[in-house]
DNA sequence: TAATATACCTTGACAGATGAGGTATTATGG
DNA sequence: CCATAATACCTCATCTGTCAAGGTATATTA
């Protein structure tokens, strides 16, 4: 786990809803396959993962519903709505355009 | 100006860094030079440079001395330390690291 | 039956960014 | 000559996302 927080922050919504642009999700699952997708260079922490959900439902950018699996502990799916796929792309925008402009600043 | 401050957070020094790694220089110059660099895309806000400044005096990545021109207001220069060369180094390297995982994060 | 893995959640504290406010000097347009 | 803008510095209180630490509950495995 190498990079930190400061520098990842402000992309945990875009990281989100981008795994729900794929397929419906839940909490452990998407924290499983950022450590994977990563190589375990990058991990959610819980708290930072729950908060995120919280603002982006609030925003309208996902919606939640519990599984039904008989077995396991519960999940709490989540979805992303049509404002969300928007708000992704907004978001995918912005970091295309940050990354230009911080490799020009670094120099 | 577009980019958002959660973006661009945790950059701040590097940024910095940056500029004093060309040469020696004070805050208002290198505001500008943002400005200007990023085609008026980005700009540090005042205060976010001078407390990065105390950051980075504090940790001895950069010391100060006044200028000495012999009109105009007072300029506050700052030099880079080779303490401040290595730390440059590494976050450059962090930055190259995050942005391939971010990548790999928001396919 | 104890430990581990799965799966969820909340709270308080922290750190960087920033709006709003301030000071002082010099240049410039009317 | 005077008002305004530009240059140049600084501080403080507030906001926001992150996260350590704590919690709950169920299922699997040794």
């Amino acid at each position: 786990m190498s990079i930190t927080s400061d520098i990842i922050r402000g992309h945990t919504e875009a990281i989100i809803l981008s795994h729900l642009m794929e397929r419906d999700s839940y909490g452990y699952q998407i924290n499983k396959d950022i450590l994977e997708k990563t190589d375990n260079r990058y991990e959610l922490k819980e708290a930072t993962l729950y908060t995120a959900f919280r603002r982006l439902e609030q925003a309208g950018y996902i919606t939640a519903y519990w599984g039904n699996q008989k077995t396991g502990a519960r999940r709490r799916y989540y979805s992303i709505t049509p404002e969300g796929r928007a708000a992704y792309c907004g978001y995918k925008r912005d970091w295309e355009e940050a990354k230009e402009l911080i490799d020009k600043l670094l120099r």
